[in-house]
RNA sequence: GGACCCAUCGUCUAGCGGUUAGGACACCGGCCUCUCACGUCGGUAACACGGGUUCGAUUCCCGUUGGGUCCA
């Protein structure tokens, strides 16, 4: 069996897509699981709409989802002679013809058919008799059609969706080149994917009505199609094609609201395919375990609140070590100065692990660490900054001048406290969280304490003395 | 309008003729507890509808309905 070789081919006119991310994973994921190869192309026929910007784009989401392509990337912008050499190739074999038919016309004709509620397809007019090489018209402008057959059916046997059938009088004659020369897109796809050799195309199911005609095409070259597998759509909340008015639909969005690159793709992964009741997927149990026949036939919704459960499972279990390093860009993007001391990053970093989901959360959580600068809360200082609290609140403050500052300690110092004034933890946890992050809602006391350290600390207890009215 | 695809809890899904229809997210409640989370225990919730086939259909076939894609 020849060894199997898939791609991604996106069209460079915006970001990468979360649906474009999921077909590159199933194109990666079957290719490594064979132990083939992945390629990347860049479809920029579309001059007009195709910008370096969106090239870049999609290669730095590709490799931020560790999605690394073996060969390419390939530019069809720059094999327009094989193209042109192609299309001549099916002239010369009277399986292509030049067609004078002027867009006006075929607009008039469509709208026509739409009118008498016929199908819109080409009637073809300039179709030559079976057989008959017609001469490339010299004095107008011509565009080149494919010769489809009029007879019998072209059957495609998709790896997900099963074995479909399409009559061949349904399909009109294709234009393989526009009155400029251009190629179109539906040819260089057949072109490229034969002279690269790729022996699957797993791709959106947006495609599988194109599939017939191509697969014409590869006939027509003289070529054995690859095998197709035609992926359910990603569709949004209201079950329409998952669009910007969804959401965020950028990978590179979810990359700036602190999402990590393995639970995004262990989400899209699962929008699709199962394998058992698992959730959760290294990459390597995912190049184990993935297989076309586990791709669900059905489109699925798009579910951010599933995505952000696995994001937060991710960081979790994220070494701190690790997310020490993850957290400083968003720590720096949020406009504090990164704190230098790695150890204390995981340090402060350990305190909020569980509590945030997202990278961004958690900077946004670890604002009263990193800046001196707390907003305090009128309900809370109002709650828990009373006059009761002075006496024992200055005692701790005395007990932990004298200590060495770390949790051990502090809790001591703590219970020491109560017991003299015989007060619930409460009583005094919550006025002390109040002065040291300005809210009712913080990591463990004894943590915050001892991660902020004994100048911070202290400083911010006395000041919350002196907001004690009376 | 035509062709094609699809149809299990709100959502992602398991199921591949006989199951108390399983899991996950979300939601609700209990426990844990210095707050919030985490964790943990439990709960609500689905086979779109109608015909066949079969001893027996969520499962196979046909139709209806609904949604999607392409032609644009």
């Amino acid at each position: 069996m020849a060894t199997v070789r898939t791609r991604f081919a996106p069209s460079p006119t915006g970001y990468l897509h979360i649906g474009g991310a999921r077909t590159a994973l199933f194109n990666l994921l079957f290719a490594r699981h064979n132990a083939g190869s992945f390629i990347l192309r860049i479809e920029d026929t579309d001059r007009e709409r195709s910008t370096p910007e969106a090239i870049e784009a999609i290669t730095d989401s590709l490799k931020w989802l560790d999605l690394a392509w073996d060969e390419g990337p390939f530019f069809q912008t720059q094999r327009f002679d094989l193209y042109k050499e192609k299309v001549r190739e099916l002239l010369a074999a009277g399986r292509a013809y030049p067609c004078t038919c002027t867009a006006e016309e075929l607009e008039k004709k469509r709208q026509a058919a739409l009118k008498e509620k016929r199908k819109p397809m080409y009637d073809g007019a300039c179709r030559p008799p079976e057989g008959v090489v017609p001469a490339l018209p010299q004095d107008k402008p011509y565009t080149i059609r494919f010769r489809g057959p009029r007879e019998g059916a072209t059957v495609v046997d998709d790896l997900v969706k099963g074995r479909v059938t399409f009559e061949n009088r349904e399909l009109d004659d294709l234009i393989i080149a526009r009155s400029d020369g251009t190629p179109t897109y539906n040819f260089c796809v057949v072109v490229d994917d034969v002279d690269m050799g790729i022996t699957h195309v797993i791709r959106g199911d947006d495609h599988l009505a194109n599939t017939p005609r191509q697969i014409l095409l590869y006939q027509a070259l003289g070529r054995t199609p690859p095998a197709f597998a035609h992926v359910p759509l990603i569709l949004g909340l209201d079950k329409a094609r998952l669009s910007k008015r969804h959401g965020a639909t950028s990978v590179t969005a979810y990359r700036d609201m602190g999402y990590f690159p393995e639970a995004l793709s262990n989400y899209l992964v699962r929008l699709g395919w199962s394998h058992g009741d698992q959730e959760v997927f290294s990459r390597a149990e995912l190049t184990e375990k993935f297989s076309l026949e586990n791709v669900g036939k059905s489109a699925g919704i798009f579910n951010p609140e599933k995505l952000l459960w696995l994001n937060s499972h991710y960081l979790k279990s994220r070494p701190l070590s690790q997310l020490a390093d993850d957290v400083a860009p968003y720590i720096e993007a949020k406009g504090y100065v990164v704190p230098p001391d790695k150890k204390w990053r995981e340090r402060m970093a350990a305190t909020l692990q569980e509590r945030a989901k997202t990278l961004v959360e958690l900077v946004e959580l670890a604002h009263f660490y990193l800046s001196d600068d707390i907003k305090y809360d009128d309900k809370a200082t109002k709650k828990f900054l009373t006059p009761e609290v002075r006496p024992p609140l200055e005692e701790l403050i005395q007990k932990l001048e004298a200590i060495d500052f770390d949790e051990k300690n502090i809790e001591a110092a703590f219970n020491e406290v109560l017991q003299r004034h015989n007060l619930q933890l409460g009583k005094l946890a919550q006025p002390v969280r109040v002065a040291l992050t300005g809210t009712t809602v913080s990591p463990g006391i004894y943590e915050v304490l001892a991660v902020l350290g004994k100048e911070r600390s202290l400083n911010r207890l006395r000041a919350a003395l002196g907001k004690i009215s009376g």
